[in-house]
DNA sequence: AGCACGCCGACT
DNA sequence: GTCGGCGTGCTC
């Protein structure tokens, strides 16, 4: 007998380690390559694994070893560099192989399921067509060379081969299927290969984007990160299309990730009409069966082009040879919980082990990504006009303080709205607050409404007559009277989108204002139905939460109000100005086009404030120049790097308690070298939430890789401390927000 | 995560 | 005397 095969096998449990087992009775016919799936006895039950590697010896008792049940598919899964991927993934963001595996696995496939087989609409002869002699139909030829072409093939053929092979045969489809003759079946074949439209042609380039495409061209075949660093309406998308297209021309698959899934509908028919070949969308509020589909063709090298939100970047890709990340700068490209790692980050680390060009578009680059553009790392690809000659939206500063506000607008704004009304244009308004008002209070005795679960005021919602939390998601009804006082003098402070709605309505009588905010857009298609309304010119003043900031394109809008812009620049998160400003320019770039420039007004009782003065002055990149000197001063992101600890705990005292053993663990292990610090723990900005006591240890290290030897140490130790019932905590490498 | 085993209170 | 609470520990 040879030596003995051990496979190890990441299997489907919150498990920190691989676990071995002895190989199936009956070897699989692709061999005992690792990424194939396989069902494993696991305590009582079985579970999905996937096997990582075979070794000749395992450090559990052979007596104890189990067998592998069997081999769930024909071929891997996942091939060596996914798994490098999913390894370094797991490695970096602190957390089993496992869980990395499972996390690039659709659902349906982290289940005992057998690959779900594709099948397309086909036909095939029956018994009485195969009997019946060719020569009755010589009068009808196109149904001969039909029922001839289907009795050659037992199993039948698809629709898309017999047009391929006959050109269009309806009707005598039609007459043999009413003599019998024929059947329509479900065929197992892979779907009809795409019918060659000739992809529309796109507009010429203009010299920026030229330039643009061949820098990148001239990287393909190795590794290559760009920054594409163009003003909205600059052609950016144009951009990607030709290096997709050049990628696809050389026999690759480009992978396009987007922030978020309204995004794709129309990137995906743009991509569609211009890019030959199949298009997989990957994103969550796809169907099971339809995610596992796409994943599939993905992971077999089918289509040409995938296209997906942040988990994309984890799927199987065997002929990668570009990746895009469109809106690099955008925060929903960090997970929030399990594996909890940044899209954009695994993008750029994908493409240096797939040994290709990976392009991170923006208009407002993130600090992070700016800084490797400027020390060189990132080549810096600049689009600097807008199509179409457009200019540029102006961005003014106003200073509400001693202003009478009406509805929460300035005379000033109140005015620039009553002009751009009578000129025929369209205005947007940003409040970033829904609801009706954000506290409840009592003018008799000073009772405030509050969650019972978290520490926060509740938000009255009018039309559906209760109080919300949003964060927690309890709710009771409004009351009529104070609740500890019993009297009627209630009062609702403080201003939401559905009330500045109500209030724009009194104040702009003869004029279409439409909301958009979560609340209005609950029902399906509804978000839909107003921009389009707005696109027709239907709607004059649209008001709205940071949803309209994104994807949408407003030509006709002229005008943009940012109400409430105080509580965001003084947040206590480091990267909440440059959220604003990405907000401001991002909104900025929606309005307007050539004949009718946009100009944004930015309400504020801060107008000194540094980094509004710089976006002011010196556009985006002036404020990203003073931002980085900032976060350089104070040893930030990215001039260091973080990680955060966060424990939670239904006992008020628990997380903190275990998060202070966490730190001393942490200073023992750190007191070889200065150069980790542990600040904290504190108390989370809300403290409780949902029920939970919340407290977090921030984790700082100018270098990246000291901090991942240090975090690989001390996650192994902190695992190890004892946890006090109902407490959790989790470890999150490069935080976007510190709440 | 399940699901066992394992030691201390109110029930037939 | 037992049913069952959830604390602790294992799953190859």
């Amino acid at each position: 007998m040879d030596r003995a095969a051990i496979w190890r096998v990441a299997v489907e449990a919150p498990l920190a380690d691989t676990l071995d087992y002895l190989p199936p009775l009956d070897p699989p016919p692709a061999g005992s390559r690792p990424g194939l799936r396989l069902l494993v006895p696991f305590g009582r039950g079985a579970r999905v694994g996937i096997l990582i590697e075979v070794v000749d010896q395992s450090a559990h008792p052979a007596d104890k070893l189990r067998r592998v049940e069997r081999v769930l598919d024909p071929e891997p899964l996942f091939d060596v560099l996914d798994l490098r991927l999913l390894a370094w993934a797991a490695a970096y963001y602190q957390q089993p192989l496992g869980a990395a595996l499972f996390a690039a696995l659709p659902a349906r496939l982290r289940t005992p399921e057998p690959l779900s087989v594709e099948t397309a609409p086909g036909l095939r002869a029956t018994e009485s067509g195969r009997a019946v002699d060719l020569e009755t139909l010589s009068r009808a030829p196109k149904q001969r060379a039909l029922l001839d072409a289907l009795r050659s093939e037992p199993e039948g053929l698809t629709l898309g081969e017999l047009t391929a092979r006959l050109g269009d045969s309806q009707s005598a489809i039609r007459t043999l299927r009413s003599k019998g003759w024929i059947t329509d079946v479900q065929l197992a074949r892979a779907p009809d290969p795409v019918t060659e439209t000739p992809p529309l042609a796109g507009p010429e380039l203009h010299a920026e984007q030229q330039a643009a495409v061949e820098a990148v061209q001239a990287a393909f075949g190795a590794f290559g990160a760009f920054l594409l660093d163009g003003v909205t309406g600059s052609g950016k998308t144009e951009v990607y299309i030709r290096l997709i297209e050049s990628v696809i021309a050389q026999g690759r698959q480009a992978l396009v990730v987007v922030p978020e899934i309204g995004l794709t509908p129309q990137l995906r028919e743009r991509f569609r009409t211009r890019l030959p070949g199949p298009i997989a969308v990957l994103h969550s509020a796809l169907k099971a069966s339809e995610r596992e589909r796409n994943w599939l063709r993905a992971a077999r090298g089918e289509a040409n082009l995938i296209l997906g939100t942040r988990s994309a970047v984890l799927a199987p890709i065997p002929r990668l040879g570009l990746i895009v990340v469109d809106e690099e700068h955008d925060d929903s490209f960090k997970q929030q919980d399990g594996l909890r790692y940044s899209g954009r980050d695994l993008a750029v680390r994908r493409a240096q082990l797939a040994g290709c060009p990976v392009v991170l578009g923006s208009a407002t680059p993130s600090l992070e990504t700016l800084r490797n553009a400027k020390l060189g790392r990132y080549g810096w690809l600049r689009l600097t006009k807008r199509a179409g000659g457009a200019r540029a939206p102006t961005i003014s500063i106003l200073d509400i303080r001693n202003q009478p506000l009406r509805a929460g607008l300035s005379p000033v704004l109140r005015a620039h709205m009553h002009a751009e009304l009578a000129a025929g244009n369209q205005i947007l308004l940003f409040l970033n607050r829904r609801g009706y008002a954000p506290v409840l209070t009592c003018h008799a005795c000073g009772w405030v409404g509050e969650c019972p679960h978290c520490d926060a005021r509740l938000t009255l919602h009018l039309s559906e007559r209760r109080l919300w939390c949003h964060h927690c998601g309890w709710s009771c009804p409004q009351p009529d009277l104070c609740p500890a006082c019993r009297r009627p003098e209630l009062q609702m402070l403080g201003r939401g989108t559905e009330r500045l709605e109500e209030e724009l309505v009194a104040l702009f009588p003869e004029t279409r204002i439409a909301r958009l905010d979560r609340d209005s857009t609950r029902r399906r298609g509804e978000l839909g139905r107003v921009l389009d309304a707005v696109h027709r010119g239907e709607i004059q003043i649209l008001l709205g939460t940071q949803m309209l900031a994104k994807g949408h394109d407003f030509p006709g809008v002229t005008l943009v109000g940012v109400l409430e812009l105080d509580q965001a620049l003084y947040a206590s998160d480091f990267r909440a100005a440059e959220r604003i400003a990405q907000l401001i320019v991002q909104v900025a770039g929606r309005a307007g086009r050539a004949e009718r420039p946009g100009r944004v007004v930015l309400q504020t009782r801060h107008p000194e404030h540094p980094l509004l003065q710089s976006l002011l002055r010196e556009g985006y990149s002036g404020f990203a120049e003073a931002a980085l000197r900032e976060r350089a001063e104070a040893e930030l992101p990215p001039y260091s790097h973080l990680a955060l600890a966060r424990a939670e705990s239904p006992n008020p005292e628990d997380a903190l308690a275990f998060l202070r053993q966490a730190h001393e663990l942490g200073e023992r292990l750190a007191a070889d070298s200065g150069a980790i610090q542990l600040l904290g723990p504190i108390p989370a900005p809300m403290e409780r939430r949902a029920g939970r006591h919340r407290a977090q240890l921030l984790i700082q290290c100018a270098e990246r890789p000291r901090l991942q030897g240090f975090l690989t140490r001390w996650v192994n130790e902190v695992r190890t401390l004892p946890r006090r019932k109902g407490l959790r905590w989790s470890l999150d490498v490069d935080p976007r927000d510190l709440l």
